[in-house]
DNA sequence: CTTCCAACTGAATCCGTTA
DNA sequence: TTAACGGATTCAGTTGGAA
């Protein structure tokens, strides 16, 4: 799949840095459609600053009234209205996004996502391996959290590589849930004190999975709540550009020490395992022109059951059947779709031999 | 924690029946505070748009019954908020409800259960050890589902069996992530064709976790969308009271007549299905992306005859070669098979060490 | 009576390019 | 914009018949 890049919009954009301010004003002095991934870990322990109104415009006052958790959510609902509006207008129309949260803030979360018109792909958990114990025994030990996957709208082509996903996974389909540590010892970032430096830093495994499984090299990756900025950090190490944003001072130092150090992996470690899909396309016709196969040669299904004959213009001729390698498979199993490649087979010396290996003859040739 | 009961309100409860109608008359029709636990699974407003074939060409049955067409989000929504709100009514002051769904509906049910005043306990994942593959690659394997647990209000004494959990978990806390195959085999109801009587019967198993960890014996279930009654059936062979509303007739037949064959107590069944554990599997990409191997580092063979680059999606790459551990060990061999974790070492402190010992601390971790 | 293999199945928002 | 068409894509498990 090839991108098409905008130089102009790119280079209007202030790369591999941290910038200081309110997530939605910065957001909004972007370009629109000029970013290729954002992965946000809001904040959900708003502090709640000034009066506070219900959507009618009527105050809430006491603070344990009953109306409280709902003025709390209204409050919380217009923050994340706000912020995956301005998100969503910087994201390239084939862009996507990755939001994190407990079930504190998730629910609302993937709601207002729907809402705005982002389509989701997948929820995906992460499934801590050694999580806080709940110490009072009062509830289920809290060992994940969860991911939503969106792209920008129904229909957008968004960035998936599965095959380097299936690689990961040692060839077995990645899932929607995922196992890994949470973040502590020599990755967990410390200040002067020795405490750690941000209360919910994310493990760089996560953000490798996502970065590698949702982006290309070169893309664009923005994140809006930085933190110490694991996902610059990750995405620097894969040759992504990154775009972080923190308004926090202590945050924006420790980050930016982080990832002056962080260098990027060589070129040929980058590369991942793709899948057939990119490789060239190679008309049956091909075959017939350069003399591979025949003109009436006969071709056989790879169940043995079926026998037809190659035309000159790499169409096949049956009893009662002509058409395409794989219109004429389809027929013949009555299935709605077949892959002509891999379903009919020649003989070479008296053995049979699919004809998807001429195929890769050709592509070999193309390199 | 000892439940106060009131005889009155019981005895006008219509105890272990399944009532017909549409769940929200039905509940609104039932005495107020009433019920200990309410169990949902409502229909996902999963929106499918066209048909899916495997692979082999066969085609995926699909859950496209009219119960689950809904004309938007606003009418989901409606509907929601609607049946949330008949459930609240009836639960007792101290009743829990659970509800369980996937990504196209449970960020609006968790919304709208927080908005009504309910308070969230943990939200659980269940994992299937056997879910469906993502036939055409274009996503993650779609492999949990979520469920919510509530109590009615902040505050209230919900009901939590610590150490009954504890000790399903062989000694340990019970976390927040259940793996649990999903429904088929003989648990699998059936009509008179041999089809699946339900399209999204839910197994056993999940049901009983999640009985004896939130109800005590005694307590009334209440399930607004029975089905064909795994709620009911295991309530009532865990010695609680049942209450089921289902719409449709057939579900109700079907559901009826399992629950006749359920006896109280009938337990040993159930233990049959304890877990038979094996060593975890670990791809080599998670070596990857936890960072203890590098993108471009070098891993060399046991005989030190060859050497080879990681890559960040933890293929490996040769002089003429790439893929996985093992492929890429066979390769060099010129074996038919090669174990990759015992083949490949990588230096540390100029020592070499194999690759099997960073797995096996990644497995200690998983304990 | 085993063992083996082929066929079948499960809550699924599941294609991309060219004419 | 729509229609046609090339051709890529699956994991864990159960069932039932054959060997």
């Amino acid at each position: 799949m090839t991108k098409i890049k905008t130089p102009v919009v790119r280079n209007a954009l202030p790369l591999n840095e941290i910038l200081a301010g309110d997530c939605i004003e910065v957001m909004n002095s972007l370009p629109e459609g000029s970013v290729d991934l954002i992965f946000a870990d809001p904040p959900y322990n708003l502090q709640l600053r000034g009066d506070l109104h219900r959507p009618d415009n009527s105050k809430v006052d006491a603070v344990d009234d009953a109306w409280d958790q709902f003025g709390s959510f209204a409050h919380y609902d217009q923050f994340t209205r706000d912020w995956l509006a301005a998100a969503r207008r910087i994201l390239k129309p084939n862009g996507a996004i990755w939001v994190i949260g407990s079930y504190h803030n998730v629910f609302r979360m993937g709601a207002e996502l729907q809402n705005q018109g982002f389509w989701i792909l997948n929820d995906v958990v992460w499934r801590k391996s050694n999580p806080m114990p709940n110490f009072r025994g009062k509830r289920l030990t809290n060992a994940h959290e969860t991911l939503i996957w969106a792209s920008k709208a129904e229909g957008a082509k968004y960035t998936f590589n599965y095959e380097a996903l299936k690689s990961l996974n040692e060839g077995i389909q990645m899932r929607s849930d995922w196992v890994i540590p949470i973040c502590n010892g020599g990755e967990r970032l410390k200040d002067e004190n020795g405490d750690k430096a941000h209360p919910t830093q994310k493990p760089e495994a996560l953000l490798h999975r996502l970065i590698v499984g949702t982006t290309n090299p070169g893309d664009v990756v923005l994140d809006p709540f930085f933190g110490t900025g694991t996902s610059g950090a990750v995405a620097k190490m894969l040759g992504r550009d990154f775009i972080g944003i923190e308004r926090e001072e202590a945050y924006r130092e420790v980050a930016q020490k982080r990832l002056s150090k962080i260098r990027k992996f060589d070129r040929e470690a980058l590369e991942v395992s793709t899948s057939k899909r990119s490789e060239p396309r190679v008309p049956f016709g091909q075959l017939v022109e350069r003399g591979m196969l025949r003109p009436g040669e006969e071709l056989f299904s790879m169940n043995g059951r079926h026998k037809v004959k190659v035309r000159a213009d790499g169409t096949l001729i049956g009893d009662d059947v002509k058409g395409s390698i794989h219109q004429v498979g389809a027929h013949l199993e009555g299935a709605p779709s077949c892959n002509g490649w891999t379903y009919w087979t020649f003989k070479r010396d008296g053995k049979q031999v699919p004809i998807d290996l001429l195929r890769q003859q050709i592509r070999a040739e193309m390199t």
